[in-house]
DNA sequence: ACCTGAACACCGTTCAAGT
DNA sequence: ACCTGAACACCGTTCAAGT
């Protein structure tokens, strides 16, 4: 029952695929090990430490990810497709997102939306370093959104709280200023949770208008 | 030699330190105890298992945040003067971002910055769902941008990247829009590192500009 | 060149036993 | 009510030894 000789490879599939199925958690070495038939320490001489297979891992998909295509006739709708597309691409990877965030490589990633940003805030007739911030400030966005967002699908009980802000702030000193007097629509607005895509594009598009209007 | 008895305040304080001089990888069970002088069990009497101490921990400097005050004239420069604050509180607790973010408790961590937000937005005119969404436009801004921010910081070896973006797609297929023909100021830009500060301000006003002139 | 088992230094957690 | 040591089931990593 010899098996086949471990590849570097191998190691990489079978670590990708307990990742892809039961998360970063468990992905330890002893397992990764039992899945593939060998002694734990055959792992370390293909693909050496544990961060490195890590590192490994990452790179792997982030080389996979596909290009980034505008869509839409204006720029700011142009811009916003891309962003959706940067965030759609994210999100289909939501384990793996994690670990190219922790391994500072998010910006890597994300070149080919980066080319594309560029095009549509030149179309839009934004130049040098004014171009640049604008393109920089959509890549933080649409990065940070998706990281507050899948926290929030990890830890759905997180509302609790946004009730209580409409409470006579109990405890805390009287300085705290009063805030919408009579607005219960607005007070309902922030109970009921958040939805994501409608406040990502909402927020995007927000922000590219005024981005590009100085252009 | 016997010490004072131990109490669960004792130990969330020397958890904490251990996690502000430290990081919170070196917030571990044994370390714990040996920093208390005690048997690592009699820490689980007191607080429970690992992961209740860290929701104690995390709930005792969230509760420890003080209140955000608007400043600036105009209300877009006020809800800048606030996201600032927002900023600046999750940049004095380093460690605990991390932790709070993997809670889920971010939002109710900014539940004093909302009123302040909601007063604003108000003041600008906004009412109702479309006040709402600015609120937490901002909100969802802010914390995901000092998120990436973070992870820039930790892993300064981000930029290589950017500079292929000026070179040919080498590998990539020929389908790549040209981008940036001609205007060097913004490939010098985007090569450069980017300046998180003025980033943060310029994006945050954007956003709230675009937002506040629906009111 | 590739694979192995033994060993080391860590983890979190449980539990029966002490006072 | 509080604290303890022993024990269990895990970790990542090193290393000398095998083929």
């Amino acid at each position: 029952m010899t098996r086949s000789p471990l590849t570097r490879e191998a190691v990489l599939e079978a670590a990708a695929a307990l990742v892809r199925e039961h998360g970063p958690g468990a992905l330890t070495m002893r397992r990764l090990a039992g899945e593939l038939g060998t002694a734990v320490t055959s792992i370390y001489w293909h693909v050496g430490n544990r961060e490195q297979l890590l590192d490994a891992l990452v790179e792997r998909t982030v080389q996979d990810m596909g290009a980034i295509r505008a869509a839409g006739r204006t720029p700011v709708e142009r811009v916003v497709s891309v962003a959706a597309g940067m965030r759609r691409e994210l999100r289909e990877h939501p384990h793996l997102i994690g670990m190219v965030h922790e391994r500072g490589l998010t910006e890597r990633m994300f070149l080919p939306a980066q080319r594309a940003l560029v095009a549509e805030v030149r179309a839009a007739g934004l130049r040098g370093a004014r171009a640049a911030d604008a393109v920089r400030a959509v890549q933080f966005q649409v990065v940070g959104f998706v990281l507050v967002e899948r926290n929030r699908e990890r830890s759905p009980v997180q509302s609790p709280g946004e009730g209580e802000l409409w409470d006579p702030p109990q405890g805390s000193a009287a300085d705290a200023p009063a805030t919408a007097p009579g607005d219960p629509a607005l007070a309902r607005a922030l109970a009921r949770p958040a939805d994501p895509e409608r406040l990502f594009t909402l927020s995007v598009r927000a922000l590219a208008e005024a981005l590009l209007a100085q252009g």
